[in-house]
DNA sequence: TCGTCGTTTCGTTGAATGACAATATGACGG
DNA sequence: CCGTCATATTGTCATTCAACGAAACGACGA
């Protein structure tokens, strides 16, 4: 991994190096039609249960969830609990400094 | 939704129906760490043959022609062809229109 | 025309991904 | 505690992807 660098100490890294890791996942979680279509659920600041998301998109409980987990790696949602139920939102913050350092990257590389 | 209407021939579709096709090719083709290393030899509009970013990114002649066709499918590179050599540089109009399209998407969904 | 060089396409292989069913974890209500 | 409900994790299978070598394609120059 870390072949140069050795002066970013935290914080969105500078795109001269590439893209930040978080930006990668967001990438990568946005890149999968499935996922789109759970984004698309949340419009308008939506909340809903793993189970909800599963039964809207037609997809089994578990692949929701497990579709959720690489969302929020990549900082698309965020997620609450509330006695057993486990709801999830978009996470606006997120997604706005994913395209700000996607920006940034493609400032440098184009 | 009749606001924005369908007479867009090239033009991003509206967010609301979710992602232009290419967009989704853009997300695709960035998610990758080989074709992010490719990318960044692209800086300051410098051009390259097919056999340069295989030697420089350490991949075959082959892979190299594979991934920057994704790319160009993800409208961040475009390619122009010397006599045998096909050169590519970074599309900065497509990487823009693609980052327009996003943030669309991301305004519907976030 | 023929050979060669650069690129693309083809065919294959191993790794990563997406989906599911089954099971485990965790949080109530009784 | 114990059972149940919602979610997370595990194991498995099918599909997709990245990479390679080999072969096909295309554009020169001799």
């Amino acid at each position: 991994m870390s072949q140069t660098a050795a002066d970013e100490p935290t914080g969105p890294q500078s795109a001269t190096s590439g893209l930040a890791p978080q930006t990668q996942e967001f990438l990568k979680a946005l890149g999968s039609p499935t996922r789109q279509r759970i984004m698309m659920l949340f419009a308008r600041g939506a909340e809903m249960s793993v189970g909800e998301v599963a039964e809207r998109v037609g997809i089994s409980q578990a692949t929701a969830s497990q579709q959720l987990t690489l969302l929020r790696r990549g900082g698309v949602v965020t997620s609450r609990r509330d006695g057993k139920t486990v709801f999830y939102r978009a996470d606006r913050d997120g997604a706005i400094a994913a395209l700000t350092d996607l920006q940034s990257y493609l400032a440098t590389c184009c």
